[in-house]
DNA sequence: GCGGATCAC
DNA sequence: TATGGTGATCCGC
């Protein structure tokens, strides 16, 4: 099957890969997806001889295990030599270990729409198509089309850059609750193919469609066939509809579905047979060819019969995603040359890697050597397991939440009461967010970044959790106050500020020793349960005399009138039940075992209560941490566990592949929104200072005059001459990050 | 536990 | 004029 078909902008992007596809890659067939292969289809440990020479016949391999022939004298004075070939003995072993461990049984997808944002408002504006564009604000763009990425202009950029980059350049602001409602289309169909699909994004997922390929083996071609448009997407004289549910679905309602099955059809005439097409739909269909939905005329269309196999599979999936949305999907990611398409290989690291020859997966393995002793234990196992093609072989979600955090950038703040003022607020948002989700923390970070782009964190661990704004502010309060008196007599100018709560854990599973919260907090979350009795249910423990004043006067509940009313006092312990209120216990070391107790017992344990409880049984609490280490196959490196989509050696061998990884997605509607902070904030600048001109080149690990924001000055020097030629020129490759996915 | 850095999206 | 927000991990202390 061919891919051609399904990429309608594939041609606008061959440029971005043909330049630097290397001979070798040229050779590598350019299959429409990155499935993993099933396990029979290919047995590494054999490619693995034919893709990496043996030691001896490689001279940078050669240095694994120290030549023979080197000195013996000196190998037997030297411990140091010695160690050291220990280390590469282990190394190379660590690499066998992987590589028997290797498991092909799942077959895991990658999917990851083009160009999101940008393409949902070329579809809706088509006019732009053409063009260069960008979605965001002349402050921030979220992403830009692919013909903008040609000059340069990227996510994460400041329009203003952009437009320097490429004066043509549209800036369309972005409308986040059209690519949630598109997104939400996108996961209808993929959840058909794993329910248990993991969403890092709005517009990208992993998915483990192995028990879905196991099913398809039984499945009818019908129930394989899908009506696809064969005109452009954007071609809006004709219906754009998904054909599936305008035609297809009808047919099958009454029963004609057996036409599909012949294949190839052109317009309706097969449909005209249709003698009983006695529904209204049906009638329009035949008579005028028009969309009952849309009213526009059908274009020509086809019924694809989709195979079985991994790659079948992902085709259809994205062929159905473009019918349902216009919008084209890439599974996988194509042949490239660029170490940073491999998720959790950053720029940095990259250059790193660059710099020490190491430009290929491929020479992540040959280099292995060195690698071995330039970089730690951990990110060694991770580079290896990338250049075995060794993933995750697992797709989790809702995985357990470590921090929970919010920051804002502002014009500038130097004010101290105004710093202070600015902190409260967040920490009212922060701790809004924590009793939201039923959480309290113990370690409070602030994050600082002044008008020069320095970014500070300064953090403190509480003795106990918790989520009162009070607390939380008096800590960040504190942490401020010292920065302040920190650069002090000189004012703290700061741009942006953020708190972050970690060390989290679930409200109900922290010992009460604080405020009146704990009881209202427990007492609460029980109501909101039964909401449909809307009573107090819950135990707690009264925890100041204020609460026992309340509960006492009755001023607990929301109307509810209880029985059982009595002269509370701070440390009873209460139950609230069938509108009566009863004290179980009023001593506090009592009290407090049984509120604990109560907690515990919850049946409604969230992920982080059952690892807490577990914990607590547990004798041992490094168990899950000896697992991970005896197993090397369970350790994640930088977070990113490695799909082992890439595992299929053919693609290993030839591509300097890439292995996408796991990390939570994010897309914010706030984040882009430079203005909303701009109002509710005095505005102090002081002059016409400029930013943007202080800044330093890329970030060498001496040099601290680092992060002072994002230096544009090389990108624009660029481009500055070569405008109109960029065009068509491929530019230097260190800026390009194009990416012509399958 | 802390702070800087890197990374994803 | 103008340079995002949230969450995670790793390294070296
Ligand atoms: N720093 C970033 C990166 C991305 N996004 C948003 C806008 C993107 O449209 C969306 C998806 O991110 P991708 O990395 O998948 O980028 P695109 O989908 O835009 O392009 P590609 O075709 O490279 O996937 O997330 C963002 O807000 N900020
Ligand atoms: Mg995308």
């Amino acid at each position: 099957m061919n891919s051609e078909d399904l990429s309608d902008h594939s041609d606008e992007e061959d440029w971005m890969d043909t330049n630097w596809l290397n001979e070798e890659m040229s050779s590598v067939s350019t299959e429409s997806s990155k499935t993993l292969k099933s396990p029979n289809n290919c047995s590494g440990t054999q490619h693995i001889q034919g893709l990496f020479p043996p030691a001896k016949n490689n001279e940078d391999a050669c240095t694994t295990k120290l030549e023979k022939k080197m000195d013996d004298s000196l190998m037997s004075r030297s411990k140091f030599y010695e160690n050291e070939r220990k280390k590469e003995e282990q190394a190379d072993m660590l690499l066998e270990e992987f590589e028997r461990a290797r498991d092909l049984s799942r077959t895991i997808v990658h999917i990851d729409m083009d160009a999101f944002y940008a393409a949902v408002e070329i579809r809706d504006k088509p006019s732009l198509k053409d063009k260069p564009m960008a979605v965001g604000s002349s402050s921030m763009l979220s992403t830009s089309n692919y013909h903008a990425r040609k000059y340069g202009v990227r996510a994460a950029m400041p329009g203003f850059i952009g437009k320097k980059l490429c004066p043509d350049l549209i800036i369309v602001p972005q409308n986040f609750e059209k690519y949630t409602s598109v997104s939400k289309q996108v996961k209808n169909i993929l959840a058909e193919y794993d329910p248990n699909f993991c969403p890092m994004s709005l517009d990208e997922a992993y998915l483990d469609i192995t028990d879905h390929l196991q099913k398809r083996q039984m499945m009818s071609e019908e129930d394989r066939s899908y009506l696809c448009r064969k005109c452009d997407n954007l071609d809006t004289k004709q219906c754009l509809c998904d054909l599936n549910e305008v035609i297809k679905q009808p047919m099958c309602m009454k029963k004609s579905s057996n036409l599909l099955q012949e294949g190839k059809k052109k317009g309706l005439d097969e449909y005209r047979s249709d003698q009983e097409a006695d529904e209204k739909s049906l009638k329009c269909l035949e008579n005028t060819k028009i969309c009952p939905v849309c009213g526009k005329p059908f274009p020509d269309y086809e019924a694809v019969v989709f195979g079985s196999s991994p790659d079948d599979t992902v085709h259809e999936m994205r062929s159905r995603i473009e019918q349902k949305t216009r919008l084209t999907a890439s599974a996988g990611i194509a042949p490239n040359m660029m170490l940073s398409k491999i998720s959790g290989i950053g720029k940095v690291t990259e250059q790193m890697l660059n710099a020490v020859g190491v430009v290929t997966c491929t020479d992540l393995y040959n280099k292995r050597a060195l690698l071995y002793h330039l970089y730690s234990q951990i990110s060694f196992n991770y580079f290896m397991r990338i250049c075995l093609g060794i993933g995750s072989t697992t797709v989790e979600r809702d995985s357990e939440r470590k921090s929970i955090s919010t920051e804002r950038t502002f014009s500038e703040i130097s004010n101290p009461s105004d710093l202070y003022s600015k902190c409260n607020e967040l920490c009212e948002a922060l701790s809004n967010d924590l009793e939201e989700e039923q959480l309290k923390g113990k370690t409070v970070t602030i994050k600082l970044k002044t008008v020069k782009f320095e970014v500070k964190t300064r953090a403190h661990t509480l003795p106990e959790y918790t989520s009162d704004v009070e607390v939380i502010f008096a800590t960040a309060k504190d942490l401020l106050k010292t920065e302040i008196q920190h650069v002090s007599p000189n004012p703290l100018r700061l741009r942006l500020m953020g708190v972050r709560m970690s060390s989290l854990l679930h409200q109900s599973l922290c010992k009460s020793k604080q405020k009146q919260r704990t009881l209202s907090g427990i007492v609460k979350k029980m109501v909101n349960k039964s909401t449909s009795n809307r009573t107090l249910t819950g135990i707690g423990m009264i925890q100041d005399t204020q609460t026992a004043e309340k509960i006492t006067q009755n001023e607990f509940t929301n109307g509810e009138t209880l029985t059982g009313l009595d002269n509370f006092e701070q440390n009873d312990c209460i139950k609230f039940s069938d509108s009566r209120v009863t004290r179980m216990c009023s001593n506090k070391s009592d009290s407090e075992t049984y509120t604990e107790k109560m907690s515990c017992s919850s049946t409604s344990t969230t992920s982080i209560m059952a690892k807490e409880l577990n914990k607590r049984k547990s004798c041992d609490n490094n168990r899950e941490e000896n697992i991970a280490s005896q197993n090397p196959l369970l350790m994640t490196a930088n977070g990113h566990e490695i799909s082992n989509e890439i595992s299929n050696m053919e693609v290993c061998r030839n591509i300097d592949t890439i292995i996408p990884g796991f990390q939570k997605g994010s897309d914010f509607q706030d984040s882009l929104d430079t203005s909303s902070t701009l109002e509710s904030v005095p505005y102090f600048h002081s002059d016409g200072e400029t930013v943007h001109s202080v800044l330093a080149g890329p970030k060498n690990k001496g040099a601290k005059d680092a992060e002072i924001g994002m230096n544009y000055d090389d990108t624009l020097a660029k481009f500055e001459n070569e405008n109109l030629e960029c065009a068509r020129k491929p530019i230097d490759s260190s800026l390009q990050c194009g990416q012509r996915k399958n």
